[in-house]
DNA sequence: TTCACTGTTCCGTCTTGCGGAACAAATTAA
DNA sequence: TTAATTTGTTCCGCAAGACGGAACAGTGAA
């Protein structure tokens, strides 16, 4: 097919991940429907399964198969084995207590947003994002925080590999208004989402740098305008928001 | 080298699994090394890696390849998809909040448990377990709780899988008496583990039953010994559970 | 019962994953 | 600085083995 690059890859893993993404797209298939949803024949599906149900990273249900909760495993075993993480989880807990709303921390990866940790306060709205939800990075907060701490050559390698599309009617998405964006948030410190990951709700996001300058991830506070505007969108929430990067970080150099 | 029955396996899966293990044992390794980790040529490690790469299940760092945050959205994924654990978490961190321990639920896959959720109270001890690890059911008291739970017939074949290995002086490695134990679990409805997991805690833990009379894992709490006691492993305690799990069941079934 | 659908096993073909070697790039030694 | 050693990457030829298709075996519905 396309046949002259690829002899770098293998061709069994991208099925293999293409199956893994079937599964994921859909719990509980069986063989015939994940043959024909990834394109190949049954015979080679049901292999790729078998390899997969061996080492225990599917499970058969009556339904058909799923993935499991060995991936739950890799999960956390990640997310452990960045040890500047450990320090983030409690002051995101600390966050969301303190303000009662939904607190966050997105670390980059690949050029995109991985929520890492997640705590809902009191009265925090309840969003679809989960752990490990992928975003795009310039359509939250705490991913425009993240952003501004990098260099422009890096966010232009970025914004190359992935655009900037829309989400909201409010997303920025053309490349110098998000360049001088940036530049604001370098300056104050902080950035600020309104509704321009969801509609009705903001959230203000401050970077958290490793200890060798390069960013760790961007840490936020996120509720629905009004209560945002209360609770001083512009003042005093970013200030308690640096208050607790800047403990993050020195929990971090003098752990 | 097994020439016979690897027919309904692929190889090349076999190979890519073993990198993900070698990855996961040690973080930041370079190509060299986990070829000689996994027991192939260094062409062969690198075309895997790559294809992890381009897929973005691995990152580049200066120190080496590691694993990446996009087993995270699995592993959240994979959480989110058993719909009835969507009411276990609230209850895991009720228990915690209301006992001031360390609450965990345990679901078990492929005759293990896993910590599916875990959530520290106030005063709760640190263990090393974190969410997604994997440890024998008779280890914990969730976990038995979880084999009382199930026909004596699979019970038996989980100890044929996996054996019955002693994690500290105290745990119950003989066939017979785990399955007298198994039968006393039954009858008062909840599981006691005394130094069995770790020398120094105790907890108790009962079944979570889904709606179809399956156990869909069992749920603890866990504490140094002399808290527990003061606090009735006997009997104050397990009634606090058992009004936990039937809460969860009964948001299970009308949900 | 038959039918239509599953999942599993077998087999022959030829794709393609493999190791080894050559190369390039980076790090260390001298 | 150069030399030496180790790293990561690319190329190539070969045969291991992944592939599709067909035959088989369960399972449930009509």
């Amino acid at each position: 097919m396309n046949g002259d690059r690829d002899r770098e890859l293998i061709q069994s893993d991208e099925t293999l991940f293409a199956i893994i993404d079937a599964l994921k797209q859909s719990d509980g298939v069986g063989v015939s429907q994940v043959a024909s949803a990834v394109g190949v024949s049954k015979s080679t599906a049901h292999r790729h399964l078998s390899t997969l149900l061996k080492h225990q990273y599917v499970v058969r249900t009556a339904s058909g198969y799923r993935l499991g909760l060995r991936f739950l495993d890799l999960g956390g075993h990640v997310r452990e084995q960045y040890p500047s993480f450990a320090d983030v989880e409690p002051k995101v807990t600390e966050l969301a207590e303190t303000t009662g709303e939904l607190a966050q921390f997105i670390a980059p990866e690949h050029g995109k947003g991985i929520f890492v940790f997640r705590r809902t306060g009191e009265k925090a709205v309840r969003t679809e994002a989960r752990v490990g939800k992928r975003v795009f990075l310039h359509h939250t907060a705490a991913g425009k925080a993240t952003l501004a701490a990098m260099s422009d050559e890096t966010v232009s390698e970025i914004i190359d590999r992935w655009g900037l599309p829309a989400k909201t009617d409010a997303t920025t998405t053309d490349r110098d208004a998000l360049f001088s964006e940036l530049n604001l948030i370098r300056d104050r410190g902080f950035a600020i989402d309104a509704d321009e990951h969801l509609t009705g709700l903001w959230s203000v996001g401050c970077p958290v740098m490793a200890t060798d300058d390069r960013v760790l991830g961007g840490i936020s506070v996120a509720g629905p305008r009004h209560r945002m505007k209360d609770a001083g969108i512009e003042s005093a929430l970013p200030e308690l928001l640096q208050a607790i990067a800047s403990e993050i970080e020195l929990n971090i150099t003098y752990r």
